[in-house]
DNA sequence: CGCCGTTTTGAGCCTAGTCAATGTACGTGG
DNA sequence: CCACGTACATTGACTAGGCTCAAAACGGCG
């Protein structure tokens, strides 16, 4: 696993927009425990966030995708490491100037707000799916999920991270989500293109079956 | 499963601290899909908030204790539902208010945001377990959690649930959870007294050991 | 072309689930 | 006060879904 830590260094003078930050794959944007100093805001690229256990058991417990805002805390320190899955560009906001930004500009509040909220929600649904969902439900339900955040043409997607993500997302091994990947390929729901990272939906209804 | 729905009329004229409202064991406060016109904080007993899915399955991804708040949305609807465990009362908010009070009011701003947060943080903890810990670990870091939200003596305290919510709550069937706590019982981990819902903890280290 | 990281596939095992029966606490009514 | 009924919890025997360990296949890139 790799742990190198982003270099702070490239952000713009600060503005109120917030400064950008770029990451190339497997950076590290922040660490669990580390002071909670700054949110941020996906512009491209992909985020995974993600606890880890003493002997090295991962939960990915979301990847943000562009748009999505992370890393706000309750307390002072974060929660969850966060990564870079492939090369990502992020905006970071100051959380000491959140109580500033929030007092002036009603609309910003109301998307830090919303955007917490449906982490949120996002995490419920997740908590359903790990706790209650056979390994079959799992994919189907990620299959989905990604083919709504990131299709273009609403049939066909490329993931932005690897087997191993997708296995300590859904609480599975990379053999499971393998074994099951091949399954639907081999009845029909789906097509997995040579690169492997590229899918093609071919029977949403069937996937939508098997999301109860 | 019980499904009266709670009736929503001793709420006291409206005030700014919101209405309280009682409900019975087992009453339903709102289900999925309700609009939420409210959100709510828990003055005294549980509410667990929980998914279900077609065939009955069902994933408790919190319970609510004294102090907690719940119930708010991104959208328009509710999300998940939420039942009375024991005997309950709960102050509701209506959340078309919500803007106007967190305008007004910063420190009520405040306490909905870091409350918010700090579900969310619980649903981050949540996942961890749901998707990468054994049973034992889940019961161990269940029993750890409700000492430490509940327990007056810190060495003993009375669940509020039951085994089939515990079950649901941490993606096991209530066999597996009976058969646990037995063992840890066994062990000398803990105490179960005669009344089943009373569990003493004889072995804090050891069960933190299973925290890993 | 050959190496390396990733993915796929296979064989066997184990944890937790299922099905079923028994045990326990508690409330009701005789 | 005790018999009974019901709801909840415990225990046992067996099963199965997903994990582990191991090996082979694939794809990208120097």
């Amino acid at each position: 696993m790799q742990v190198r830590t982003a270099i702070h260094l490239n952000r713009a003078p600060a503005m109120a927009a917030g400064a950008q930050i770029v990451l190339r794959k497997g950076e590290q944007l922040f660490d669990e425990g580390d002071e909670a100093e700054f949110f941020y805001q996906v512009v491209s690229g992909a985020i995974r966030s993600y606890k880890l256990m003493s002997d090295g058991r991962r939960q990915i417990d979301a990847f943000h995708l562009r748009g999505d805002i992370f890393g706000l805390e309750a307390g002072g320190e974060h929660r969850f490491s966060a990564e870079a899955v492939g090369d990502v560009s992020v905006v970071a906001y100051r959380r000491s100037r959140l109580e500033a930004l929030i007092q002036d500009d009603p609309a910003f509040r109301d998307k830090v707000m919303t955007a917490t909220l449906r982490n949120l929600a996002r995490a419920q649904a997740h908590m359903l799916l790990l706790g209650r969902k056979t390994a079959e439900e799992k994919i189907a339900t990620f299959l989905l999920d990604m083919a709504e955040r990131i299709s273009k043409d609403d049939e066909h997607f490329d993931l932005p991270m690897q087997r191993c993500d997708i296995a300590d997302h859904l609480g599975l091994t990379i053999e499971t989500v393998s074994r099951i990947l091949s399954r639907f390929a081999r009845s029909g729901l789906i097509r997995l293109l040579p690169a492997s990272r590229s899918i093609g939906l071919c029977n949403r209804m069937a996937l939508q079956g098997l999301n109860a």
